[in-house]
Formats: C-alpha cells, structure tokens, sequence
DNA sequence: TTTGATTTCGGGTACGTACCCGTAAATATA
DNA sequence: TATATTTACGGGTACGTACCCGAAATCAAA
C-alpha cells in the first residue's frame, strides 16, 4: 500500500510555472528578489492547486526556533488554581517544541501588581515571538500589552479578559453567563426564598471580571422576578482569619440568608468556615476544582462548583500563538469556555 | 536564532557504533540483516542515548499507509446522535491523514443487527490495521471483535463497552455514575416526593449499556434511603406513535409522576409528549446535546441534559488507534468521559 | 554602447529517517 | 583451495521544504 500521489508540493508549483523551487519558495514567504509578473503566476498556481504545504518537511527543514513568553500567576498556599492552566501549557509546550517552539514561563504574585510590572518588563527585554498572559491585574496588564503592541508581539489572554485592547484572542469564560448560572445552581435548596449573598474574596473586589459575574449573577433573578434580596461581601484580605471575621459579621447582619455563591476558586474557605459553625443549611457554590474545593464537595458543604477547563485554557492559548505565528493560521479573536457544573457526583469524572 | 543541538538521532548512533545509519535503521525496525553482536552495540548506545526518532522526518520518509475502518451506527431521522462522534472521527482523520493514514466509515442501521454483520464482515475483508466501533449490539459485536482478535487487529470501543474482550481500549461513560447523576438532577424539582420514571426507548431495552444506568439511578435513592417508588417505562417501537401510547398509558396508570429520567438521546420524543399534555410540572431529564433536546431545553420541558462529549470520544477513540500503531505509544486501557450537566443556562457554551 | 549596479532566478545541499541496491566479509560446498 | 551461498553491512537517494550562494538577466548611468 503506497501514499496516493494526489498531493501537490512546490515541486509541482515549480514545473508548472517555469521556474525553480526557490522561486516558489520566495513566493510562498514572500520574500524579495521575485518579479511582480512571476509571483502572480505562482500565487494563481498555488490557489488553483490548492497548495497546503507540509508542515512535516518544513519544520524539519527549518532551523529557525520561535519562542514564546507566558505570563501568569505563581501558585501559592491560599490557592493552586494556576496549576492547571500550566499544565495545560506544559502539554502544548510538549506537543509543539518539535516543531521548534521554546516557550519560557514568567510567575508574578497574585498579591503584588509590582511583580506583575517586573515580570512584563522582563518579557518586553526578552525579543519573544508572542505573549500568552493571564491579565490578572487589569491597569497593569493594559500598559503591558500596549507596549507588546508597539513591538507587534501578538498576546493571547487567559481566565480573564481585558475588552478594547487589541488582542490576538480571548480563551476563557463568558462572565455574564458563568455568574447566571450561579443564580440558578444557588436556587437549587432555596425554601423559604429569603437571603442569598455574594461572596467576593480578593484583593481587586471592584475589577471587571467579578463586576461581570455579579451582574451575570443578578439578572437571573431579575430575569425570573424571584423576589429574592442579594447580599454582597467583599473580603478583601484573602486569609482565612479575615474571612472567618467578615462571614462571622455578615451572617450575623443577614440572619436568614439561604445560600452563597463565591465568585472565585476561594470557596474553600467559605466552605471551611460553615463546616465550622455547622451551617450545612447554607447552600454554597463557587468556582474552580481545586483539591480543597473537591474535598468539601464531597463533605456535601459545597453544592456546586463551576469550572472553565483551566487546563484547556491554558493548552488552546499557547496554541493559538502556535497556529498564527508557525502555521499562519488564523484564530477566532474569542473561545468561551464551556461552563462546566460539577457536583459530588460526577466530579470523578471531570476533566479540568 | 538556532534549534538546541541537544537531539541525538540515527546519525549519532551510527557514528558511536562505527556502523551506517542503514545498519542502525535496520535494529530501530528490527529488520533482518545484523548480527547479534553490532545489535547489541546499537541497542546500548540507543538506551543510553534515549533516542526518540523522529516522527516528522520518520513519516516524512515513509511510505507506507495505514489504513483504518470505523463501524458506527448511520444518521438517521430519528436521532442524529452520531453525526458528533463522526464530526470527532473526521478531525483526528484530517490530523493524521498526513502521517499517512487513511480511514474508511462503514455504517450500520441502529435498527437491523444483520446491517452490523455485514459491514463487520466488509471490515475482516478489507485487510485494515485497526478498527474503530460503537458495540450497539452486544453479541454480534463480541463475534466480530473475537474476528478481530484472531486476525491481531487492535479495536476501540466508543458510546458503550462491552465488558471482557480483550479490547485496545474503551472510551465513553461510566454509565452507572452516569445514572446516579441522572438520579440526583431528577431531585431538582421534586416535591411531594412521590414516583419518578425511568423511561427507556429503543429496541434493545435490556442491553448492558441500560441496565448499567438504571443501576446507577436506583443507587442514588437507595444510597439517601430516599422513600422514593421507581416506576420503569420500556417503549420498543422508537417512533413517535409508540411513544406517544406507551407515554399516555403510564402516566394514566401513575398519575403522581414527577420527575422522568430517559436513558437515551430520545429524550426529545418525550419533551414532545408533555408539550402537548401541557405537563410542565413534570420535571424532564435525559441524554446528549442534539437540536431537539437543546430547543426543547430552551423550552424549559427538559430540565437537564447529560452529556459525554461525543465527538471527543469519536476523536479520541481514532487517535488511540494512530498512538499504537504509528506512533507505537501505549494507550490507556479505558478512558471514561466526564458526566456534563447541561442547562437551558450553559448550553449555549458546551462542547459536545 | 559599455560598465556597473540591481533585480531576478536556479542549482544544490540540508533537515532526520526509510529503504533500495550493491558489495565485502563470512560461511558453506565442491 | 577455489567457488558458490549466505550474511552483514555501507552508499546513496528520496520524502517536501528552507535557504545559501552564485549567476544570468535586466536596468541605470556613463
């Protein structure tokens, strides 16, 4: 059994209009040194035969490497989330260092945008091909990004994005919708159809991404007219000791409240929190599956988790700057995550 | 910019062996034609070089094609089911066709066993190196695979698996779990507490695949000692007609059901009975992520849809084939699907 | 028209592996 | 020992593309 022949190469390009293969060639990279008349003959040829070249010789041919900057959030104690999207781009990373891709990781800490400074200067030194980032910080990462622009280093964003600024792409979840759902998984042991708080735990409670899932979060009841009041918490230090004292003071405010949607993977802690005060009546549904968040999903004290394929996130990111600047392939500008349910039930089953 | 000159391949070998990259290429494919003695040389230096050849210059330089048979069931007006795991099968064939390999669909109609038989028989004709099939009919799949055993082809299940064959590998759901979600997300709206149904729509209504999910749904209650009386519906004329008779006369039989699980992708032509009952207040569950399902979703008379990514299983399920025989890579033996929870909130954003 | 500069192009080798073909060495046979 | 066979191995080309280097063709200036 052989290959079928059905295959045109430059090879045949050539032979079909008079010329060498190195003609071809500079056609096809546009280079220089091809007159105006023989490049239009070439470029008909190629649309006529439909000339996909083969990414097998070329790369192999090849001796140019091209390599890429990531820029995300270091994995720390208070949470492991950003382990998933790094394996996700160590996966791709493995996939695509055949093809002569060099990928170099930059962390910054999730509490220091001046880490985040640090590290985006160091990418703007290094002469990268192309930035994948996590825009965690938004000022930060609009001033980061400009500058990538200037140097014409296309950017890919991650887990959240940044609207207006002129990004290759967006890999990551569609807030608004992520939030609306929330409502309806909080719904899920509502009775008395009293109280239901939003628990926003970080450092930038005001940033787009938790503005969005709020919104998100509350058009589902307005949508349906529940007449359901919403309480907001913002806990802006993230350890557990300010946590146990914002949750104290707030259920004490809002005797009755029913559920909590966490607006982040930190639920855990919220979770830790009832586990103590023994408040398993308190429906509680966050994000991201996260050890922790797993083990109070099965202790039955979180009811839900939404996730947004980190990995997966991290894995179509790095390829996305693989396809444009390897394969010259274009990419959609926005790939929203599913929005994935996990429950105690099938959580064994999920796949990041 | 240069590639790292870190990567040793045949020539190297060749070099420290003071043989010929034709000798060393001949102990790579274990070709006759070296004595045991320069063998073992080369053996050595290939270990403790840990030499990885290749695949793009590898494929690039073959010749030979390996060709593929797929047998799954045929799109038909009933359900469109398996138009995703053939979309699936198409992208892992246009990935790997330039690795040269070569893959042909055969189809068998859901309702006729002697269809599946004749296309199996087609397959042992056509000299194939893998097989890639839905087992939809438990014993005739079981002859044909024995066939395939015999004859040294590697077969992959996909959708459901059919237990103790000595198979390469299985790729679909955990049906039990997939049942024991079902039983959760038919709780969502149950009230009084009462009957819920478990409704099963095909012609093989006592299949390994069906057993395994009632099992899994009845484990659910029994697991929470939830005082709650299953009623099983089976309905073996899958057309509208039936349906519509076998729906009537149940729920006249058992007035007080709340909640109906359907074990299948049929789910549509029972959103379609309660439509025009006008039951809304019977809360909806079943299987897979088709238009009908998804409108009637939207609809709000499916409540939730399960899904195990078919077209993920359909790629997945080609590509354990490429692993093992071209790439020579060890695959896993079973890889089960996640359970995905679909809502008329997430649907807009999941990836069958 | 000649010279020189510039543009336009072709030959040829390399990437790492597969595999054909021919031949030297080893072994068997006369 | 000479010859026939077999075994063991090397040379070399091909896969489809990238790209260097040199040369022919064209153009500009004198």
């Amino acid at each position: 059994m052989e290959k079928e022949n059905t295959y045109y190469g430059v090879k045949e390009i050539a032979r079909r209009a008079n010329v060498s293969i190195a003609t071809v060639d500079r056609v096809l990279h546009n280079r220089s040194g091809v007159s105006e008349k023989t490049k239009k003959k070439i470029n008909d040829i190629i649309k006529e035969l439909d000339y996909q070249p083969n990414i097998l010789a070329s790369r192999l041919a090849s001796k140019k490497i091209i390599s890429l900057a990531v820029l995300i959030p270091r994995v720390s104690e208070e949470t492991d989330f950003w382990e998933a999207p790094m394996k996700g781009i160590s996966r791709a990373d493995s996939e695509i260092k055949k093809y002569g891709v060099q990928v170099t990781t930059f962390y910054f800490d999730l509490n220091d945008p001046a880490t985040f400074n640090e590290q985006a200067a160091a990418i703007l030194d290094g002469h990268f091909k192309g930035v994948l980032l996590a825009p965690s910080f938004i000022e930060e990462s609009r001033m980061f990004v400009r500058a990538c622009r200037e140097k014409k280093v296309p950017f890919v964003f991650i887990d959240s994005d940044v609207p207006d600024e002129d990004n290759l792409c967006y890999i990551g979840p569609h807030l608004f919708q992520s939030g609306y759902v929330g409502a309806k998984l909080s719904t899920y042991r509502l009775k008395e159809k009293h109280k239901v708080a939003v628990v926003n735990i970080s450092k930038e409670t005001d940033s787009y991404n938790y503005l969005q899932i709020e919104e998100g979060f509350r058009s589902y009841f307005k949508d349906r007219s529940l007449p359901i009041e919403i309480i907001r918490i913002d806990i802006k230090d993230t350890d557990s000791l300010s946590v146990t004292r914002d949750l104290t003071r707030a259920l004490h405010t809002h005797e009755d409240i029913e559920a909590i949607f966490v607006t982040n993977s930190r639920v855990f802690s919220v979770a830790a929190f009832l586990e103590k005060n023994k408040r398993s009546d308190i429906s509680l549904i966050g994000y991201d599956y996260l050890k922790e968040n797993i083990a109070y999903l099965n202790k039955e004290l979180i009811d839900f988790l939404i996730c947004h394929k980190p990995e997966e996130q991290g894995y179509r990111g790095l390829m996305a700057l693989y396809q444009t600047l390897v394969l010259g392939a274009p990419v959609e500008k926005t790939h929203f995550m599913p929005i994935d349910i996990v429950t105690k039930e099938n959580q064994a089953f999920y796949q990041n």
